[in-house]
RNA sequence: GGGCCAUUAGCUCAGCUGGUUAGAGCGCAGUCCUGAUAAGACUGAGGUCGGUGGUUCGAGUCCACCAUGGCCCA
C-alpha cells in the first residue's frame, strides 16, 4: 500500500485560488528574504544591464494600466537577473509640478492662485512633498504586490535635491551654448491654473468639443462709408483687441447688397447671409487689401490710435466664417506670428486670470468667458451686429482642470531648438543624429520622434507656478543673464539670502530669499520666479540617478540606459523627448539604447476605461480577482504596438486555456509521482522516444525564449510558451499516461518521471519572469521540498541554457507528423461514426516520401494506440483509396526558370499525376514542358478518393476501415465496462490508487465479454476480483445499460 | 494640410526575409474522449486578407494612390 506520509511532493490543488497563493507567497517572500538576496545575487557580476525607471507620478495610486509597463519592467530584469547581468534596481517617482499642485489645491478647495498665496508658498509646497510621499508609499505596496522586484529604498524622487541641481547644471549648459532665451509668445494658457501650456501639453487630449456663440459682424470700412467687412470668430473676448482683418489674396470676394449696407466676404461664404441679399460684384482678396476699417472696440482707451488694417494672409479659407478673419496679436497664436510679419501692435486684453485689464471700458474687471453677451450688445448698439449663432467645434482646454483655454503673449523662459551652438549647429539636428542611433520598438518608433523633432518649437520650460523646479535664472536690468548650475556655485555666487535658504531644498520659497552680484555690473540680482517644466525633472534622470555630478566613473558604468520602456502615447514627446535633449546637450549621445514603447489598455471591448461608465478597472480589484500573475501575463503576451484590451473574461481565459492546463500537468505529475514515490536524483539520459521528444522540444524551447528576450519581445515568447504546454499536456502527458500509470517501476517510467519532472522545472524558470507567483510554486515543490542546496527560489536560479545536442530537428517533424495524422485519423473515424473508443482493425495512412514511411514505421505503435486500431498500414501507391496531384515546387523553379514558370505550370498539370509521382517516388527526373525536373523540384500530394471514411490534409490521407467484426464490437464494449467502472470510482471517491472488488451481473453478451477480457477489466480498474454476482448492499452500484444491454455493477474498496 | 499606425472569420487577434490549400482563441453547430472532470479533444460552418492599380513567374506580405478608423503635428 502506498503511504502518503512519504511523498515526496506536496499535493497540488487541483483547483487553487491563486490569488490566495499569491498573496502567501509573496509573504513567504519576505519572511525569507527571497528579494533581498534577488538584488545583491549579481553585485559582484562583470556584466551589467543598465535599466533606467521612467518615473511614475506619485500623484495617485496606480491604475491596471501602469501594470502594463511595469509588468515589462519587472520582467526584463528578471530575465537579466537570472542571466547574471548586474543590475541596479531603481524605481523612480515623479514628484514635481502642476499635477501635483492641482491635487493639493482641490484637496484645500482652493479655485485659484491667490488662495494659495494666502495660504503661504512654503505650507502649500510642503503640503506638496507630503502628497508625494504618500502616494509614493501607495504605489510601492501596489507595485510589491504585482511581484515588481526593485530596491524599494533606493527609489529616487524627482523632488530630490540631486536631481534639481542636476537639471541647474543641463540648463547652464544650455546657456553657455546659448540655446536659452527669454522671449514672447502666444500661448495657450489656462486662466484658473494662471499658467501657460507647453506645446507638449497642448496636444489632442487637450482638445473637447464644445458649443460656443460666434458672432457676425460688420467692419465699417474707413474709405467706403456705407460699405463693410463681414467677419466672424468664435471668441468674442477677443474682439476688444482686434487689430487687422485678413483675407486671402488668391479667393474671390463677393460685394454684396444687404439691406442697406454693402457687405465684403469671400464669395463660397455668401450662404451664410439670410434675408434679401444680392451679389453686385466679385472682386480677388487682394482687391481688399491695404483698405482700414473702424474697429469693432475702437472707443475704448486701449485702442487707442491703432489703425486697423486689412491684410494678406493666404492661410485664410472659405471653409468655415465668411474669408474675412479678425486678427488680434494679443489672443491667438497665429495671430501673434502675423504681427511681427505685419508689424501690427499687440494689444493684451487680459491678464493671468483671464480678466480684462484697465483700458477696456465696460469690461475692465469681468471675465473673457462671461463677456460675450455684453460684447454683442455693445455691437449691436454701434450697428455692427449681423448675428450671433451657436457653433459646435474642438477648442482646447486645460488638461488638469479642464478650464477652456484663452490665448495669452507672455513673457517665458525657452530652450532654442534652432540656435546654432558654438559649431554652428542646432539642438534640433544634434537631436536627429541622437535619435538615429537608438533602437526604436515598434520600429515607427523613431519615425514619430523624429517627426516630433522636425516639428517642435522651441521648449518653453518655465512655468508661473510654485511646487517645482526653481529655474536657476537671475536676469539683471542691465540685461546680462547669469544661469547657476549648481548648489555650490549657488553658494559661492551668493550675496544676500543664503542663511534663509540653508538647510532646505532648492525650492520656492526657500531659494527664492538668495540673491547673487550681476558679473556685469555688480548689481544684486534675483531668481525668475519661475518653476521648471516637469519633463525637465524626468528627462535629467540618467545623470541624477547615476550621480553624473558627483560620481563619473559610475555614471560611466551605467550610462547609456540599455533600455527603456514606457507607454509610447505623450512620450515622444515628453520623456523621451527630454532624454534625448539632455543625453545630447550634456554628453552629445543617446541616453538609452533601446526604447521599448506600448500602446494604452482598454476595457474588454476596446473601449477606453471610464469611470463614470464603471467599464474602469482599479489595479486592487484586479489583482485581488484575476491575480497578477495572470494580469500580467495578459499584457506580457500582448501586442506592445497596439493597445490591449483588459477584463476579466480575457484574464478568466488565460486562466482556463493555459494556466490550468499547465497546473493539471503539474498537479498530474505530482499525484502520481507520490502515488510511486518517485524522487529526482537519477540523471540518466531520456529512454524513451516520447521522452527524447520532449527534451528536443523543451531545449528549443529555451533556445526560442531566450532569443526573443534579448530582443525585448513577450509576445512570441509567451505565446510559444503557450503552445509548448498544449502540446506537453495534449501529447507528451496523454501519450505517457499509461506509462506512469504502471504497475511495473522499470527504466521507461523512471525515464518518463524524470523527463516530466525536468521539463516542470525548466518551464517555471522559463515563465519566472513573466510569472512569478505560479513559478516559484512550482519550483519550491518540484525542487526546493528534496534538494535543500538548490537555489531557495527559482527567481535566484541561473536562466536555463539550451544545449543543441538535445535538439533533434527530425524528431520534432516526426512527432509533428504523428499529431498530425492522428488529428487526421480521428477526423476519419468521427466521419465514419466509429468513437475512439470501439477499436477498428485497419486503418491505411498515406505519407510523403521515404523519411517519412520509415518514420511511420516508428510511429505506428504510438499512432495503434491513439487511433485504438489493430493495423496500421501505409497505403500502396496504387490505392483505389487515393489520387495524386502533382505542383511545381515554386521556391526552388521560381529562381531558376523565371517566366516559364507558367509553362512548366501549365504542362505540368496536364501531365498524368499518377505517373509523375511515381517517376517522383523513385527519385527520378521528369521532362515538363521541355525542362528536365528533378524529383525534388515536383511536389507530390495525395488526396483522397471519395467514398471512404477517409480525412486528408497537405497531401496526408487517413483511410478508417468501417468493418467491424464481432472480436472488435466485443472488445469496445469491454472498454466501454472500464469507463464504467473507473466513472464509478471516482464517484465513489477512491484514491486512484485503491483496489477494488467489483461485482457484476448482465445479459449473454455482457457475460462473454467479462469472461473473454477479464484480465484487462481487472487490471485496467484495479479490480482484484470480478465477481458473477448481485454487488454487495455497500458497495457502490450503477444498473444503467451500456450501449443497450442490461448490466449491473457494484465496486467497493478491497480489503 | 503634413507624418505615423491600423484595416485578415461574427468578436479579439497571429501571420518571419514574397512561394502553391491564410491560422489561433472566443462564440456558434455537431461529435467524441475522459482519474486534468464545473476540464479536455475533434469536426464543421464562417475569409474576394479595406479598395484600385503596379512590380514579380508568383502579393495578405513589396510599391503608388484611394477609403475608413486611430494617433501625432500644423
Amino acid at each position: 500500500m502506498f503511504c502518503w506520509e512519504l511523498s515526496v511532493f506536496e499535493q497540488v490543488d487541483p483547483k487553487p485560488d491563486f490569488p490566495q497563493m499569491e498573496k502567501k507567497r509573496l509573504q513567504w517572500w519576505n519572511d525569507e528574504g527571497i528579494v533581498e538576496r534577488y538584488l545583491k545575487r549579481n553585485e559582484d557580476a562583470d556584466k551589467r544591464w543598465s535599466f533606467i525607471d521612467g518615473p511614475i507620478t506619485a500623484n495617485n495610486k496606480m491604475g491596471v494600466h501602469h501594470a502594463w509597463g511595469r509588468a515589462y519592467k519587472d520582467a526584463f530584469q528578471r530575465f537579466r537577473t537570472m542571466q547574471g547581468y548586474r543590475q541596479r534596481y531603481q524605481n523612480g517617482f515623479d514628484c514635481q509640478g502642476l499635477w501635483i499642485e492641482v491635487e493639493v489645491e482641490r484637496e484645500h478647495g482652493f479655485t485659484s492662485k491667490l488662495d494659495i498665496e494666502d495660504y503661504g508658498i512654503g505650507k502649500f509646497v510642503e503640503d506638496c512633498k507630503a502628497r508625494v510621499q504618500r502616494f509614493a508609499g501607495e504605489i510601492t505596496e501596489q507595485s510589491k504586490r504585482l511581484a515588481m522586484w526593485m530596491n524599494w529604498d533606493d527609489s529616487y524622487f524627482t523632488n530630490s535635491d540631486e536631481n534639481n541641481y542636476a537639471i541647474w547644471h543641463f540648463l547652464k549648459t544650455c546657456h553657455e551654448r546659448g540655446w536659452l532665451y527669454e522671449g514672447s509668445d502666444s500661448m495657450p494658457w489656462c486662466p484658473r491654473c494662471a499658467t501657460g501650456l507647453s506645446n507638449m501639453e497642448i496636444v489632442t487630449e487637450g482638445y473637447k468639443e464644445l458649443t460656443h456663440a460666434s458672432v457676425y459682424f460688420k467692419l465699417p470700412l474707413n474709405e467706403r462709408p456705407g460699405e463693410y467687412l463681414l467677419a466672424w470668430t468664435t471668441t468674442p473676448w477677443t474682439l476688444a483687441a482686434n487689430v487687422a482683418a485678413a483675407v486671402n489674396p488668391d479667393l474671390t470676394y463677393a460685394k454684396v447688397r444687404h439691406g442697406d449696407d454693402i457687405l465684403y466676404l469671400s464669395k463660397a461664404t455668401v450662404g451664410v447671409l439670410k434675408g434679401d441679399h444680392e451679389i453686385e460684384a466679385e472682386l480677388p482678396g487682394r482687391d481688399l487689401i491695404g483698405l482700414t476699417y473702424r474697429g469693432p472696440f475702437d472707443e475704448f482707451p486701449a485702442q487707442d490710435s491703432i489703425e486697423h488694417r486689412v491684410i494678406a494672409w493666404d492661410e485664410v479659407s472659405e471653409e468655415e466664417g465668411t474669408g474675412v478673419v479678425h486678427i488680434a496679436p494679443g489672443c491667438g497664436a497665429e495671430d501673434f506670428a502675423l504681427s511681427k510679419e505685419f508689424d501690427l501692435p499687440v494689444v493684451m486684453p487680459i491678464d493671468q486670470f483671464g480678466i480684462y485689464v484697465d483700458g477696456f471700458d465696460f469690461l475692465s474687471g469681468k471675465f473673457a468667458g462671461d463677456v460675450g453677451p455684453a460684447i454683442f450688445e455693445s455691437l449691436e448698439q454701434k450697428g455692427m451686429l449681423l448675428r450671433v449663432q451657436d457653433y459646435t467645434h474642438r477648442y482646447p482646454v486645460c488638461w488638469r482642470c479642464d478650464s477652456e483655454l484663452v490665448f495669452r503673449v507672455v513673457d517665458e523662459w525657452f530652450i532654442s531648438m534652432d540656435g546654432a551652438d558654438e559649431a554652428g549647429k542646432p539642438l534640433r539636428e544634434h537631436m536627429v543624429d541622437v535619435t538615429n542611433q537608438i533602437r526604436w520598438i515598434p520600429e515607427f518608433g523613431l519615425a514619430r520622434e523624429l517627426d516630433w523633432l522636425r516639428n517642435m518649437d522651441d521648449w518653453m520650460i518655465s512655468k508661473k507656478r510654485y511646487y517645482g523646479l526653481a529655474l536657476p535664472i537671475y536676469p539683471c536690468s542691465c540685461g546680462h543673464v547669469e544661469v547657476i548650475g549648481g548648489k555650490a556655485e549657488l553658494r559661492e555666487r551668493a550675496v544676500e539670502g543664503w542663511d534663509a535658504f540653508e538647510g532646505h531644498s532648492p525650492h520656492r520659497p526657500w531659494v527664492d530669499e538668495v540673491k547673487i552680484r550681476c558679473s556685469e555690473c555688480g548689481e544684486a540680482i534675483s531668481r525668475i520666479k519661475d518653476v521648471g517644466n516637469p519633463w525637465l525633472d524626468a528627462g535629467i534622470v540618467p545623470f541624477s540617478t547615476l550621480h553624473y555630478d558627483t560620481d563619473p566613473d559610475y555614471w560611466a558604468q551605467w550610462f547609456p540606459a540599455d533600455f527603456i520602456t514606457e507607454s509610447f502615447p505623450g512620450q515622444f514627446r515628453n520623456w523621451f523627448y527630454a532624454l534625448l535633449a539632455m543625453g545630447t546637450a550634456l554628453e552629445h549621445r543617446e541616453p538609452f539604447r533601446t526604447v521599448l514603447g506600448h500602446g494604452l489598455v482598454r476595457d474588454e471591448h476596446g473601449e477606453e476605461m471610464h469611470k463614470s461608465k464603471g467599464t474602469a478597472i482599479w489595479f486592487d480589484d484586479a489583482a485581488d480577482e484575476m491575480g497578477v500573475d495572470t494580469m500580467r501575463w495578459l499584457f506580457l503576451r500582448h501586442n506592445p504596438a497596439t493597445n490591449v484590451n483588459f477584463g476579466y473574461a480575457r484574464g478568466d481565459e488565460i486562466r482556463r486555456s493555459f494556466i490550468l492546463t499547465l497546473w493539471n500537468t503539474y498537479s498530474f505529475f505530482v499525484t502520481y509521482a507520490n502515488i510511486d514515490g518517485w524522487q529526482p536524483g537519477d540523471d540518466a539520459a531520456p529512454a524513451g522516444e516520447l521522452d527524447r521528444w520532449l527534451m528536443s522540444e523543451l531545449h528549443q524551447l529555451i533556445a526560442d525564449v531566450t532569443e526573443n528576450l534579448e530582443a525585448y519581445d513577450t509576445m512570441a515568447p509567451t505565446r510559444r510558451i503557450e503552445s509548448f504546454v498544449e502540446d506537453l499536456s495534449n501529447w507528451y502527458v496523454r501519450r505517457s499516461r499509461r506509462r506512469f500509470w504502471k504497475s511495473e517501476d522499470d527504466a521507461d517510467k523512471q525515464s518518463a518521471y524524470r523527463t516530466l519532472h525536468v521539463c516542470l522545472v525548466t518551464l517555471a524558470k522559463l515563465m519566472a519572469p513573466f510569472m512569478p507567483f505560479i513559478a516559484d510554486e512550482m519550483y519550491q515543490n518540484l525542487v526546493r521540498s528534496h534538494d535543500a542546496g538548490a537555489p531557495p527560489s527559482v527567481h535566484l536560479c541561473d536562466w536555463p541554457e539550451s544545449d543543441a545536442s538535445q535538439i533533434d530537428a527530425a524528431l520534432n517533424d516526426e512527432v509533428r507528423l504523428a499529431m498530425r495524422l492522428a488529428s487526421l485519423g480521428r477526423s476519419a473515424r468521427s466521419k465514419a461514426g466509429i468513437k475512439v473508443r470501439q477499436p477498428v482493425q485497419r486503418i491505411y495512412v498515406k505519407v510523403h516520401g521515404k523519411q517519412e514511411e520509415e518514420a511511420l514505421d516508428r510511429l505506428r505503435g504510438q499512432l495503434s494506440e491513439e487511433l485504438n486500431v489493430k493495423e496500421l498500414l501505409a497505403i500502396a501507391d496504387e490505392s483505389t483509396y487515393l489520387r495524386y496531384e502533382v505542383l511545381p515546387n515554386l521556391p526552388i523553379l521560381g529562381p531558376k526558370y523565371g517566366k516559364d514558370i507558367a509553362k512548366i505550370r501549365a504542362a505540368l498539370a496536364k501531365m498524368d499525376a499518377g505517373e509523375v509521382a511515381a517517376a517522383v517516388d523513385r527519385g527520378e527526373s521528369t521532362e515538363v514542358a521541355g525542362f528536365e525536373l528533378v524529383a525534388e523540384e515536383i511536389l507530390v500530394s495525395a488526396v483522397e478518393q471519395e467514398g471512404f471514411a477517409s480525412a486528408q490534409e497537405g497531401g496526408y490521407v487517413v483511410v478508417v476501415d468501417t468493418e467491424l467484426m464481432p472480436a472488435l464490437l466485443d472488445e469496445g464494449l469491454a472498454r466501454e465496462i472500464v469507463h464504467r467502472i473507473q466513472n464509478m470510482r471516482r464517484d465513489a471517491g477512491f484514491e486512484i490508487s485503491d483496489r477494488i472488488t467489483t461485482c457484476w451481473q448482465g445479459d449473454d453478451d455482457i457475460r462473454r465479454v467479462m469472461s473473454a477480457h477479464a484480465d484487462y477489466i481487472a487490471a485496467e480498474t484495479l479490480s482484484v476480483s470480478l465477481e458473477d454476482a448481485a454487488p454487495h448492499a455497500d458497495a457502490h452500484r450503477d444498473d444503467n445499460p451500456i450501449d443497450g444491454h442490461e448490466i449491473t455493477l457494484g465496486v467497493r474498496k478491497a480489503t
